[in-house]
DNA sequence: GCCAACGTTGGC
DNA sequence: GCCAACGTTGGC
């Protein structure tokens, strides 16, 4: 058994949040929707179950991770790609030749003290999370297990 | 609502 | 293969 790795996935909390990952039967859902090479070759080559995951709100009041999660299946196809009627229907994609993949998650718990975006940027150990890097807008990100410990310390703070 | 940054598309 | 145009992301 290898080490597990560490990742940031962002969801707008509007479209999908944390929250309803935790209604979900057996708090599990299909990562689903992603449209974006580099995201897909993260699930699709690195991701193993076990893998933690921050679960991250964007474009919220605040933007924030507000919980934690954990790889509970590896990758395999995305349906929804060859579904004419989905938001997030690719005509190059089909059962046959496959363009895009899914994970699923499972929730783990939420962080009692939400570590928002601004807490991320005001702390040293921080710096180099590609969560703040200019221009960065990948929606699911690799990170340090450093980082991950760190945001872990920062979001289980009772105040 | 604005807009910077980036990925993708398509004409050439 | 270049690059302009366009669409999207996501913070502010």
């Amino acid at each position: 058994m290898s080490e597990p790795r560490y990742w940031l996935f962002k969801s707008e909390p509007s479209a999908y949040s944390f929250d309803d990952l935790l209604n979900e039967q057996n708090q599990t859902a299909e990562w689903d929707g992603v449209r974006n090479f580099q995201a897909r070759n993260f699930m699709r080559d690195d991701m193993k179950v076990g893998d933690r995951v921050l679960f991250y709100h964007s474009s919220a009041k605040p933007t924030a991770v507000v919980g934690t999660a954990r790889i509970v299946k590896e990758a395999y196809p995305d349906a929804t790609a060859w579904d004419p009627n989905d938001k997030h229907y690719d005509p190059k994609s089909s059962p046959g030749e496959t363009v895009w993949t899914v994970v699923e998650i499972q929730a783990e718990a939420p962080l009692a003290n939400p570590v928002t975006l601004a807490a991320v940027k005001a702390n040293p150990k921080l710096k180099d999370m590609l969560l703040i890097r200019k221009g960065q807008r990948l929606s699911i990100q690799p990170v340090t297990r450093e980082e991950y410990d760190e945001i872990i310390a920062m979001g289980n703070v009772t105040q």
